[in-house]
RNA sequence: GGCGACAUAGCCAAGAGGCAAGGCAGAGGACUGCAAAUCCUUUAUCCCCGGUUCAAAUCCGGGUGUCGCCUCCA
């Protein structure tokens, strides 16, 4: 049974669907005035690994992850570049497009934009009003949290003390001081649609209600973000979406840890953000990938570059590993199996189970990875000590790491194929196998050098010479 | 002021009553022409003080420290 922490129970609760075998999962995703950042990165790898594990346990997936695309920072941003709104949310989606795809992010099922679910968000507000959860102040819709009886359930807040710690200015015409607002009416030269009370736009939160339950119905089954999300964004989320349908709103709330750079937040004013665009430059996305899933997803994660650097030596014995199989998968004949080899087929299953356990238990990536190193220590010694392997052996070992690659996504997508060395290269190889043969190591040396230089890593091993091209830091 | 999270080796990081996972770095050894890779060995008063228990890193109480939310921040 899996069971995920749910910040609206404060424990660990057991995933049961609301429709047998499928789970229906909404993400918070991106509003796209810029580029996004590595806390942003974070939330994305989570929840598309999140998708793949559940899709590897046999449930049917709908992922569904928004994109903000009109609100006060896309209309500053918009106005100060002299572009349109929707021509800022069209370069910023691509940029999304390009940059997920760099870190092996699969799409969303869907990616729903608020422009174009107006309609839906008009109807939902509709129904607020109609149920006197929702007043007109002068054009704005505000939805009013006094009327809805459990305003606070996700945040653990109550309506009092949160009025008296806000840091805001208060609208004094508003019944409630944390009334928000759903729809904004439309201000000179802003994008507008119009609406029963004239011509706005969405709030920020109605857009996220509106189209999660469009494509995932009144109830999702996961439901999350980062976790300065949880107040007050999906604490209105659920007042707007409850309160309309009278059902839950989402079964699980999943809240992200941050990630921190140098100990610190990001933030704009420490000037620190660190953007995907950039990092991907300079950085093997597999690293990335691997050093996020190494952590638990709740626990915040101190990014830099020394810390980078240990993911990737970590990482590289894990690849390291995977190359040796490839290789030595070809050379190998199949044959009955000796007892030692029969313990290790053995402990790949028992690996296998304790992956699918700690996964289960609240989607442990940093325990799922620990099993994939101690399977890692047992197949080196059999690849050392045994001078004679089989493939019916190697065989099964490899396919569970690229098994679990389809989740982790961190091992075999970054492989490259050892195969396709160009003539000069390979030319190199042969010449210091010969130099080595003759004793000649000032030549020998000297092209194991030269080919470093290249980023191929030259190993002379009992089988022969091996080669890898080198996946660090680019 | 309200709400909350976290504290485990030099570093990263699991574990949530029963001998403290895994990785990185370090030290020693094996293998190697030298390397690399790999293997073996080695590295912990689980922040502090009490309490519960046969047994506590884990549960309870109290501290200390760090961080976050209460601003349309992921």
């Amino acid at each position: 049974m899996i069971r995920l922490y749910n910040t609206l129970s404060r424990k660990k609760d057991p995933l049961q669907p609301v429709q047998e075998g499928k789970i229906g999962i909404y993400a918070c995703g991106p509003t796209v005035y810029d580029y996004f950042h590595i806390g942003n990165a974070r939330v994305f790898l989570v929840f598309d690994v999140l998708r793949r594990y559940l899709q590897y346990r046999g449930f049917e997936v709908t992922f569904v992850q928004n994109f903000t695309d009109v609100d006060d920072k896309m209309i500053r941003r918009a106005a100060e570049q002299g572009v349109s709104v929707s021509e800022l949310a069209d370069r910023f989606i691509q940029a999304y497009e390009e940059d997920t795809k760099a870190l092996g992010i699969w799409p969303a099922d869907h990616h729903p934009r608020a422009t174009e679910h107006i309609p839906q968000i008009i109807a939902l507000i509709e129904k607020l009003m109609e149920k006197g959860l929702a007043y007109e102040l002068d054009g704005d819709i505000y939805y009013h949290i006094d009327s809805f009886a459990s305003y606070g359930k996700l945040s653990y807040q109550n309506l009092d003390e949160l009025s008296l710690g806000a840091r805001v200015e208060i609208d004094e015409r508003k019944r409630h001081p944390m009334d928000f607002a759903v729809w904004k009416k439309a201000k000179p030269g802003e994008p507008s649609w119009e609406s029963p009370w004239g011509r706005g736009r969405p709030g920020w939160h109605i857009e996220c209600s509106a189209m999660s339950m469009a494509y995932l119905g009144d109830t999702l089954d996961i439901h999350g973000g980062g976790q300065d999300l949880i107040f007050p964004h999906h604490e209105n989320e659920i007042a707007q979406s409850e309160g309309a349908t009278g059902k839950p709103f989402a079964r699980h709330w999943l809240h992200l840890g941050y990630l921190n750079i140098d100990e610190e937040k990001m933030s704009k004013s420490l000037g620190n953000v660190l953007t995907v665009r950039k990092l991907v430059k300079e950085v093997d996305p597999m690293i990335l990938r691997y050093f996020m899933l190494s952590s638990h997803y709740r626990s915040p994660i101190n990014f830099s570059r020394e810390h980078l650097d240990q993911a990737g030596r970590a990482l590289e014995r894990l690849t390291t590993l995977l190359y040796k199989l490839q290789e030595r998968l070809e050379k190998v004949p199949e044959g009955d199996l000796r007892d030692e080899e029969q313990e290790l087929l053995d402990f790949l299953g028992a690996s296998r189970e304790r992956f699918i356990e700690v996964m289960d238990d609240d989607f442990n990536t940093a325990e799922g990875i620990a099993v994939l190193f101690e399977l890692a220590r047992k197949t080196n010694v059999y690849l050392d000590r045994f001078a004679e392997q089989k493939r019916n052996v190697l065989q099964p070992i490899l396919a569970f790491y690229q098994e679990v690659d389809k989740i982790f996504g961190f091992l075999t997508e970054g492989l490259e194929t050892v195969s396709d060395l160009d003539q000069e290269i390979e030319e190199l190889i042969n010449t210091r196998e010969k130099a080595r043969r003759e004793k000649n190591w000032e030549l020998a040396d000297a092209i194991r050098d030269q080919l470093r230089e290249k980023n191929i890593l030259l190993e002379d091993t009992p089988q022969g010479v091996r080669w890898k091209v080198y996946g660090g830091e680019k």
